[in-house]
DNA sequence: CAGTGGTCTAGACCACAGA
DNA sequence: CTGTGGTCTAGACCACTGA
């Protein structure tokens, strides 16, 4: 348990003396979060190394001239973040080994955005239809009510990698398709104040069908990895509901959790 | 865009007025929390229902006998759980469908924890060895350092449902065989002082080998689940590494992603 | 014991939403 | 315009850690 690191720093009790942090009043972005970007940034640039302690918050405050409240948000965030630890009677320090990549909905996001980035999308489908008793209860709307339904084939490098369905209730946006494969549908969400909040997903895996084979250029019988998935914005009202089968010959899901303390 | 709620309740601005909050000053439990759980329960017994204004925040401060900041810390701790909505120049009102379970880390909580629990799990190894390459990296230790590898299989009803393969750090904690099959991995890491923080999943899928087939009671070439997970605790050390194969046809992951803004 | 984060207060001004 | 949440301040005391 030998401590190998931080005695060297002689008479700095605090690994971030040296940095320079920039804070400006008059920006319109906080001040808590102009100070969590830039604490954020010299832990990603290795100024502040895994186990490095911060100096507590009352100097830190007193030298970066704000409020203690203020940079505890600002340190808050980054613990929520799980990039800082902090310790009572201790202190707090830079996590020991970051997790590279927070890409929570990381799915989500490829599979709603992505568009002419690399992986290519067709638009198979969209049209508006009646909902289905499925859909309509997972999207919380009445049986029957107008949904759009959207077929898509997503590829990569010429080879196709999954066929996704996805039911949006018809009254949330309009969805032309050339942008839709031009923009990808997150984007058009947001773009009419549809913030994207949560999402239940369900994972499993069974052999494709002959014609599922066909489509995505795969024997009858190869493995699959299927998702069904409903989206929720921020006032919990469900967004979108769709069923997506993927090659997993070429595909894998890959997604961090946090624990939610 | 009607709304056909709250115009009921006449000469009250809050959905909340006739409840009663009992704040104990004298309890370990900071008031933030206690004003949270009591939220929360209102939530969900329906005393707030979806939709419903909480009434402002400084109205709800004086009402209570606490400051502004400490009610915005107890509603915070409920917006980040995803129950409410803070709308600037409107109020913070009850999200409108709530997502029934919050069970993040659940399907690791349950590989660690179930035992005994109608699932059972039955330690088939349990053994400390040198760490491979793989192993070394993903648990962040030196190739050939002493890690704990431990060999499980998981069944339901009688039935086989998964594989599951780990490798923990050997100085983390001793595991009792007969302990682990009582008690689970995760609880004796908790009685150790570990707190699992947060881990790295790479979900996929494949055909089962004839071996597999066998311990799986499935057919050779039967669609699996595969599952790798890195699991660290809240000082971003790696404390677990593993490989888990699921019966597709018994077994699916489910879970509730959420944004983190 | 001294030092740290954890909690809490009582104000202040600003930015945005909606009538 | 009024009312809301968003941000910020300058203090205070407590609980826990580790020497």
């Amino acid at each position: 348990m030998a401590r190998t690191r931080g005695a060297a720093r002689a008479g700095s009790v605090s690994a971030l003396d040296p940095l320079g942090f920039a804070l400006d009043r008059g920006s319109p972005v906080p001040l808590y979060h102009q100070l969590a970007q830039q604490l954020e940034a010299a832990i990603a640039d290795g100024s502040l190394a895994p186990g490095d302690l911060l100096g507590n918050e009352v100097d830190l405050s007193v030298r970066l001239g704000l409020s203690r409240p203020t940079v505890r948000q600002a340190i808050q965030s980054l613990v929520d973040k799980g990039l800082l630890v902090r310790r009572r009677g201790v202190g707090t320090q830079v996590v020991h080994s970051q997790v590279k990549r927070p890409l929570e909905l990381s799915s989500l996001y490829d599979d709603l955005e992505a568009a002419g980035q690399g992986p290519t999308t067709r638009v198979v489908r969209n049209e508006r239809v009646p909902a289905p008793a499925d859909v309509a209860a997972a999207l919380g709307v009445a049986e029957g009510a107008e949904v759009t339904v959207l077929e898509r084939l997503r590829s990569t490098h010429g080879q196709p990698v999954a066929i996704l369905c996805n039911y949006l209730p018809a009254d949330l946006l309009d969805l032309d398709t050339a942008r839709l494969e031009a923009t990808g549908l997150y984007r058009m969400m947001r773009a009419v104040g549809i913030t994207l909040h949560s999402a239940h997903q369900t994972v499993g895996a069974r052999r494709a069908t002959a014609g599922e084979g066909t489509r995505l250029d795969e024997q009858e019988g190869a493995a699959l990895l299927t998702m069904q998935r409903t989206a929720y914005d921020d006032t919990g009202r469900a967004v979108e509901y769709g069923t997506h089968i993927y090659r997993a010959s070429r595909y894998a899901f890959d997604f961090q959790l946090m624990v939610r303390s």
